[in-house]
DNA sequence: AAAGTATTCAACCGCCTTCGG
DNA sequence: GCCGAAGGCGGTTGAATACTT
């Protein structure tokens, strides 16, 4: 049957984006939203495919995004996370807010990866074996998604560090697929309580809203608001 | 200083999944 | 239940930049 091209390949723009369709892109969605990817740069009379302004947004435009160098702590969280997930990258960017998928992914490939022993390499079977699982997980709650949708209004000094021990325990070899299925749980488990434990303790150190310490650096929040982080978003029921 | 090589990262491509009619 | 459109994801590319010789 044929698959239509994602975008009319005439007369669209490729390559990278000027300050100026950012600032179109940017000035849109504050304004109407991006319910709908494929008919917004019509709407907003930019020359781009759809895909590709959701791409900017997501990857570089949208306000909650952390820039700058990965912290010892984050990059740990991408090592153990990926033992556990494996390429599942957008899994990795819903624990660790304000990074972006494409973001670790590069990090992974220039950075981390080189790190690993050769008898720690990737075994990408496990993201496979783990996307129906992670899919039912994601089903149950976004509590995943709520951690990075939820910390809009932190971005730029939200040099938040994730503690390493969210993800460490997890050094079994990955010779055995079905035991990772079952860690990659366990993790996640370990991961609910690293947020909980982060915001209980918070909460009393610091009452409901004010700054959280994890780690050497501060994080500043507010419980409740709408869109912002939020020890209910967090929890990850 | 110039040329060659390596590294980084924004962006694209194509497949898969989800959703609505 | 089927089909097509749209969104989302991971893999890959290539231009820009940094580093080495």
């Amino acid at each position: 049957m044929g698959r239509a091209p994602c975008c009319e390949k005439m007369g669209l723009k490729k390559g990278p984006w000027t300050p100026e369709e950012d600032r179109i892109l940017i000035n849109h969605i504050n304004t109407f939203g991006h319910s709908n990817w494929r008919a917004l740069p019509k709407q907003a009379g930019l020359l781009r495919c759809g895909k590709s302004c959701r791409l900017r947004w997501a990857n570089y435009l949208k306000p909650d995004i952390k820039r700058g160098n990965f912290t010892k702590e984050e990059e740990d969280a991408i090592i153990n996370l990926h033992h556990t997930l494996g390429n599942r990258w957008s899994a990795i960017a819903a624990r660790l807010p304000g990074r972006t998928d494409n973001e670790i992914k590069n990090v992974w490939h220039t950075h981390l990866k080189k790190r690993l022993p050769q008898n720690q390499q990737p075994n990408n079977e496990i993201s496979k074996q783990n996307k129906k699982q992670e899919q039912n997980d994601d089903q149950k709650s976004q509590c995943s998604s709520d951690i990075s949708s939820h910390n809009n209004n932190n971005n730029n000094n939200n040099n938040n560090s994730i503690s390493s021990s969210v993800v460490t325990t997890n050094n079994h070899d990955n010779s055995n697929n079905n035991d990772d299925v079952d860690s990659a749980e366990n993790s996640f488990a370990l991961d609910d309580d690293f947020w909980s434990e982060v915001l209980s303790s918070n909460k009393s150190n610091n009452e409901t809203n004010g700054v959280m310490d994890i780690g050497a650096d501060d994080y500043e929040f507010q419980v409740g608001d709408e869109g912002v982080f939020s020890s209910s978003s967090l929890s990850l029921c």
